[in-house]
DNA sequence: TTTAGGG
DNA sequence: CCCTAAA
């Protein structure tokens, strides 16, 4: 065979340059099939390499001229090469490039021919699948591992760091997966970590400004470091393919032998199927997907696959955002967000996500009623030392959907860490590892507080980056912070913000709610834990839905175009479940005076204004949600005592519920005819509004509150 | 997006 | 709480 023997000449010369960490096309894991692996995975990743790149080029405008133009050379000598597999003089030329690897395991010279022909009338294609697929394939040679993300940090690491493995795929080896699991195997740790430095310090670096050497051998690094936040291959690895229409060409490039998961020529068009519906199905997705148990069916293929998953899972952190699939940073300015002045992990879990605002009910409501709106927050921030020790993050770095997390200043580094890691690994699956950067610098101290470290609400946190990192493990252990020690700061810093941080918040309502602050907090600690746990224990697949959640990603099954795209799944999976019923919140006393309040003063029927003046801060308030509990408040005031269920609520507020809804109902009443008179002044002549003596009482509220 | 109501 | 028709 030609092509072998060209590999090996090539191989032996070559310096192992620097190597992405892994290869997008990570996601895939055939292990079902026996084709040789080798030969798919490097079509495969062709493909997906091949779109990756046009989609950076398309969108990247810090593509990096400098690796660029490397990369143009190399192809196109490569481009030669493969094309003239036969001229000797030529060859010589592609034994210096490392993509001639690949060639050597195509078992079907005329087919790859074929394509490459194809390829070479779009040479930006060519190049880019040349370019990369001998990278990618060594990299995926060891897909058939059960353990994917670990399986491709290995497998990255080795590429990376010794070129020896080509030595040995040359020494005799015909399959080049098995010359990688050698390897692998007698790898040292030191090995290993030295790579992952390697890695780390690539994250690290700006992507736009990359430069010396380590461009040079990034090779298909430049790819990923061309855009400035993308610090995680493996989530390239993951991300929704481009689908323009070039991506004809990808199609070209991939090998029609695996009907099981890809590679059909009507794979273009399913592509494009897909896309219309990703745009205009936006709501029947949404609408699948909140469906409790659906689950993101596995027999879709190949790219579609990938992207579904991938959006249906950042889908399904957070219903508004399907954009997540795109590139985009994720800088949400919505009126939602502005509003919410404590932040959460949005994407995560909701139940995680009432951590802060369910501490603390009173928190949340009334504040605007003293304080203008928007003043709330820099008024946080000036007290930051003392009243508001929370410091929030806006996660930009990762391809994922904007994480905002909030933490106590004296939150260790090392908790935040994994609150960062929960959020993220929810999302990408298990197998990694949070780094910080803090002002370029790694922040490896996990034992010093956010404040010793630096990080504060004053402090700059534009400079404070995270990173994922390949987990050195297949599980990783420090993630099974069940233990107290990790969990007792986050408890603690808790019970310290639980009070409001604003003096204003002083003239809170007294209420029970202190207590199911409490209770609420010790369930989400809970969770916490929970959340911490499944996503990488290993032993009970069973528990949450971790498992299929990572799974989604790499689970490969026999492919029916026509298949739906979700399916249906037992009710096991809870937390991570697609858009479950959001978890109930019980309205407090405090949230019930809030509303009650909100409501003699603005009547009912403008529930937006209800919602903003009495929970402007409780993002788990809707004003639908503060519409049906009035409703409910209704109801209840209007029934017997002994018939009312649930956190009972004083019977003043009960009183001053029918008195406003009588009022407010009278005054819709009138409102058919003449046009609505200002509030306070209505509310000053209820006084004698029928069977109700509490109506007296309503204008001093009034006058307190405002 | 909000409102208004039924489920 | 959810879902949605209407506005």
């Amino acid at each position: 065979m030609s092509s072998k023997k060209r590999l090996n000449y090539g191989f032996s010369g070559y310096q192992s340059p620097v190597i992405p960490k892994a290869p997008r096309s990570v996601r895939r894991r055939h292990s079902h099939k026996n084709i040789d692996k080798d030969q798919i995975c490097a079509f495969e990743l062709l493909a997906a390499v091949a779109g990756e790149l046009l989609q950076e080029s398309e969108s990247s405008a810090c593509s990096n001229a400098a690796v660029g133009k490397d990369e143009l050379s190399d192809c196109r000598a490569i481009t030669k090469c493969e094309q003239l597999k036969e001229d000797k003089a030529v060859k010589s030329e592609c034994l210096d490039q490392r993509s001639c690897v690949e060639s050597a395991y195509i078992p079907e010279p005329a087919a790859q021919e074929q394509n490459l022909k194809y390829s070479l009338d779009k040479p930006n294609h060519i190049e880019n699948n040349v370019c990369h697929k001998n990278t990618y394939a060594v990299l995926n040679s060891d897909f058939s591992k059960k353990d994917w993300s670990y399986t491709k940090l290995e497998n990255c690491k080795e590429v990376n760091i010794d070129g020896k493995l080509y030595t040995k795929v040359e020494g005799g080896s015909s399959n080049l997966k098995d010359a990688c699991d050698k390897k692998i195997q007698t790898g040292t740790q030191k090995q290993l970590d030295d790579d992952v430095k390697k890695t780390e310090d690539l994250t690290v670096a700006n992507s736009c400004s990359v430069k010396g050497p380590i461009e040079k051998h990034v090779n298909n690094n430049a790819a990923i470091n061309s855009e400035s936040s993308v610090q995680f291959p493996w989530y390239r690895a993951v991300r929704r393919p481009s689908f323009g229409k070039q991506r004809n060409n990808v199609k070209l490039g991939i090998r029609d032998d695996d009907e099981n998961s890809y590679g059909s020529y009507r794979h273009s068009t399913n592509i494009r199927a897909f896309r219309q519906t990703s745009r205009i199905g936006y709501r029947r997705m949404r609408k699948m997907l909140t469906s409790r148990h659906w689950k993101v069916a596995p027999q879709l293929k190949d790219y579609e696959r990938s992207c579904s998953n991938y959006g249906m899972k950042s889908f399904h952190r957070n219903r508004k955002r399907v954009c997540a699939l795109e590139r985009c940073r994720l800088e949400i300015p919505s009126k939602r967000r502005k509003l919410s002045h404590y932040s959460s992990i949005a994407s995560y879990d909701r139940q995680a996500n009432s951590k802060s605002i369910s501490n603390s009910p009173e928190k949340g409501i009334k504040r605007d009623i003293i304080s203008p709106r928007g003043t709330g927050v820099s008024a946080a921030g000036r007290n930051h030392q003392k009243k508001d020790p929370n410091v929030k993050f806006s996660i930009k770095s990762f391809k994922v959907p904007e994480l905002l997390i909030e933490v106590s200043e004296t939150e260790t580094v090392g908790s935040l860490k994994r609150t960062v890691m929960e959020a993220v690994k929810t999302i990408l699956g298990s197998g990694l590892r949070v780094g910080m950067v803090l002002q370029g610098t790694k922040v490896r101290d996990d034992d010093r507080t956010l404040q010793q470290a630096g990080i504060c609400q004053n402090g700059n946190l534009d400079n404070l980056g995270f990173t994922l990192e390949p987990s050195s493990y297949p599980v990783s252990p420090s993630l099974h912070f069940k233990s107290p020690p990790a969990l007792s700061p986050y408890v603690a810093d808790h019970e310290l913000t639980r009070r409001p941080p604003s003096p204003i918040l002083e003239l809170e309502l007294p209420s029970a709610s202190s207590d199911p602050s409490k209770i609420k907090m010790d369930k989400h600690d809970e969770d916490y834990q929970k959340l911490a746990l499944s996503p990488t224990n290993p032993i009970d697949p069973t528990s949450d839905g971790a498992i299929p959640d990572s799974r989604a990603l790499v689970i490969v099954s026999p492919l029916n175009a026509e298949a739906p795209l979700v399916v249906p799944v037992g009710p096991k999976n809870s937390r991570s479940e697609l858009s479950q019923r959001r978890t109930r919140r019980p309205f407090s006393a405090a949230e019930v005076e809030a509303l009650v309040e909100a409501v003699e003063q603005l009547g009912t029927g403008r529930w937006r204004d209800v919602k903003i003046r009495a929970f402007e801060y409780a993002d788990h308030r809707t004003y639908v949600d503060v519409k049906d509990k009035w409703k409910t408040l209704v109801h209840t005031a209007s029934i017997a005592p002994q018939q009312r269920r649930g956190e009972a609520v004083p019977q003043e507020l009960l009183d001053r519920v029918l008195a406003a809804h009588a009022y407010w109902s009278k005054q819709h009443e009138k409102h058919h005819a003449e046009a609505p008179k200002p509030v306070d002044t209505q509310m000053q002549n209820i006084g004698a509004l029928e069977n109700n003596n509490n109506y007296a009482s309503i204008p001093s509220k009034m006058g307190s509150a405002i």
